[in-house]
RNA sequence: GCUGGCGUGGCUCAACGGUAGAGCAGCUGACUUGUAAUCAGCAGGUUGUAGGUUCGAUUCCUAUCGCCAGCUCCA
């Protein structure tokens, strides 16, 4: 999950200088700590600081009586100004406050804040007056973990203590509440309890996918088929395996050979495809083009492996081995807005259905990037109009684009307000000339297409993960595993519930007869936590009159309908992939 | 990969130096039941793995694998 970034200035000002009083809390309570650094986050604040002693989760809540303490005293922030000398003398002996003096730039006023007469700390500010202005903000510790000085892996691990912070208790009550409720969510726990797949020890960052996760894969797939059939896209698949000679060919040796898996066929090295572009170029290459071909989008679901680092992996979000629904468009120059438009209409069709807004962002040219100045500004021009004539939002990340063409990314936002990154669509000129792609054009002369690189769901598991949090397992009966459960009161019922569960497999619905010999509310529990959408009651009643009695999630209850119109709805519902 | 925490039957957890215990799930039987757990019985674990300390290890130590949080990374 990405972070928001919070525009509340003076929320960040608070938090800000909570940051600080938790540093004078943590100096007296460890007077041998060093100081690092201590910002305002997304959700609260954190300090980082070196000591030789841990910080213990049981230690939080004194921590926090000491903040509370500090802020109660009603201490003033004091600002100084200071020269680089005067600073230096002062934070003399803290390695990491004297890297900071030392790096700041030449001209630039060196400020301290002061808290109280004993506490003092380098920082640009701004902060809040006194500790009487956080008299009501709500704050608590909740974690201490290692993180690198400066963020670099080859730097000392420091300890970093984090809190949430709020201006009111409610707020703070709130973003709790939020956190529980993701948890309940988890794809790792939901995947587990509604046996949607699974991971072995024997393959870390492998998922399985069981039964009920295979359906809701497939049907993921028919639908991203059906969709790109209509638009225009033929289908391929390409190996799994292919030479060290391609990855070197496309550049993706040299820049991530460590992620690679490899193996030696014969004398020669292959490696398992991190991605599926260089096998869509060779069937580019396999015959001759005409610019009449073009645009050319050829899909492929294709299974990639990347070797990441042990510590990254969990549940469905983060993997070692997953499917992209990729698709390669080679196009002329004139029809890269097009294509482009094209795609995010792709894109937003997607996650409309799903009931996800989103948000656009547009990278640039980053500084080691290859390509003519000519084809960036084309290219980012041709990104840029697209979205405009469109309509679409939309913030520019100045300098964020890939090394090969400039990007368009979609973040989307989930059911509890979190937001991931999934689609994007990528220009790319540099494929197309390390392997000299060509077309003829009306000219009769050979020209060079671009290609765009793009991908809606991203990775059907990464997406399959945010939907099972999106939908808290609840998928809309299109995508249930399971979309109906039948559950007789008695035995007597068993056999009209035969004859029911007949008709919706006929159809094509996907449907269960629990005849166990159960007390219906065990079943209905059952049923409840499995999240079948509908439940079909029946007893003597139902016998009798021939009807049923619906139990459908949301707490929808009805007895006394027809069978056939209860069918009609689901098709119906079915059919149009209602949410 | 790094820092810290955690690995006990399918699941959720207990015992924490004296040869493991519960609930759910499973199986068997009884009950024929009207909207989120009927009752009883049975079965299931060499406590992730490998070493070590000890008269004795699930418990302490070391290594290793895996999981979790964060950091780093994410074409």
């Amino acid at each position: 999950m990405e972070k928001k970034i919070e525009k509340d200035e003076k929320l960040f000002t608070m938090r800000h200088s909570l940051a600080h009083v938790l540093a004078k809390a943590l100096m007296s309570l460890h007077p041998k700590t060093k100081l690092t650094i201590g910002p305002a986050i997304e959700d609260g604040f954190y300090y980082d600081i070196d000591l030789d002693e841990s910080i213990l989760p049981e230690e939080f809540p004194v921590i926090e009586k000491k903040m509370r303490e500090i802020i109660n005293k009603g201490e003033k922030f004091e600002r100084k100004v200071v020269s680089r000398e005067e600073a230096a003398k002062l934070f003399e002996g803290n390695e990491y406050k004297e890297e900071l003096i030392r790096e700041l730039p030449e001209g630039e006023e060196i400020s301290l804040y002061y808290l109280g007469d004993d506490f003092v700390d380098l920082c640009r500010g701004p902060h809040v007056g006194s500790t009487r202005e956080l008299q009501n903000a709500a704050f608590k510790i909740h974690a201490v973990n290692g993180a690198y000085w400066r963020g670099n892996e080859n730097n000392k691990m420091l300890q970093r203590v984090y809190a949430y912070g709020f201006k009111t208790k409610a707020d703070l009550a709130q973003h709790v509440a939020m956190l529980e409720e993701a948890k309940k969510r988890d794809n790792r726990k939901l995947g587990k309890e509604l046996e949607l797949f699974m991971i072995s020890p024997e393959g870390p960052g492998f998922p399985f996918y069981l039964p009920n996760g295979m359906i809701v894969r497939n049907l993921l797939i028919d639908y991203w088929r059906d969709l790109h059939t209509k638009a225009g896209y033929k289908e391929i698949s390409t190996p799994i395996m292919l030479s060290q000679h391609l990855w070197q060919t496309s550049g993706h040796w040299d820049h991530y050979k460590n992620n690679m898996y490899t193996t030696k066929i014969d004398d020669t090295l292959f490696a398992i495809k991190p991605m599926n572009c260089p096998g869509g170029i060779l069937v580019y290459k396999n015959s001759p083009h005409s610019y009449r071909d073009l645009p050319l989008r050829v899909g492929e679901l294709g299974l990639v492996h990347r070797h990441e680092k042990s510590g990254e992996l969990g549940g469905l979000l983060r993997v070692r081995c997953f499917t992209q629904d990729d698709a390669h468009i080679f196009m002329t120059p004139a029809q890269i807005k097009g294509e482009i438009k094209n795609v995010v209409k792709l894109i937003d069709e997607v996650y409309s259905l799903f009931g996800f807004k989103y948000n656009v962002e547009l990278s640039t040219r980053p500084e080691n990037s290859m390509g003519s100045d000519e084809d960036w500004e084309m290219a980012t021009d041709a990104l840029r109009s697209a979205l405009d004539e469109l309509n679409l939002d939309y913030v520019v990340n100045e300098g964020d684009g890939a090394f090969y063409g400039p990007k368009i990314d979609f973040h989307l936002t989930d059911a509890i307000g979190r937001t991931w990154q999934c689609g994007t669509i990528q220009l790319d000129f540099q494929l197309p000339q390390r392997f000299e792609l060509e077309y003829t054009g009306e000219d009769g002369a050979k020209h060079r297409p671009i290609m765009i690189h793009r991908v809606v769901y991203g990775s059907i598991e990464r997406f399959m993960g945010i939907l099972i949090e999106h939908f808290a397992g609840a998928f809309p009966v299109w995508l249930a595993p399971e979309q109906v459960r039948i559950l007789p009161i008695t035995d007597r019922a068993n056999e009209y519930g035969s004859k029911i569960l007949a008709q919706l497999q006929s159809v094509g619905l996907r449907a269960s007869l629990d005849d166990r010999n159960e007390k219906v509310g065990y079943k209905i529990r059952e049923a409840a936590t499995m999240k079948i959408p509908y439940q079909i009651i029946i007893g003597d009643e139902e016998v009798a009159n021939q009807t049923i009695s619906i139990r459908g999630r949301g707490n929808e209850n009805k007895s006394g309908l027809k069978l056939a119109d209860f069918v009609e709805r689901i098709l119906q519902e079915v059919k149009t992939r209602k949410i």
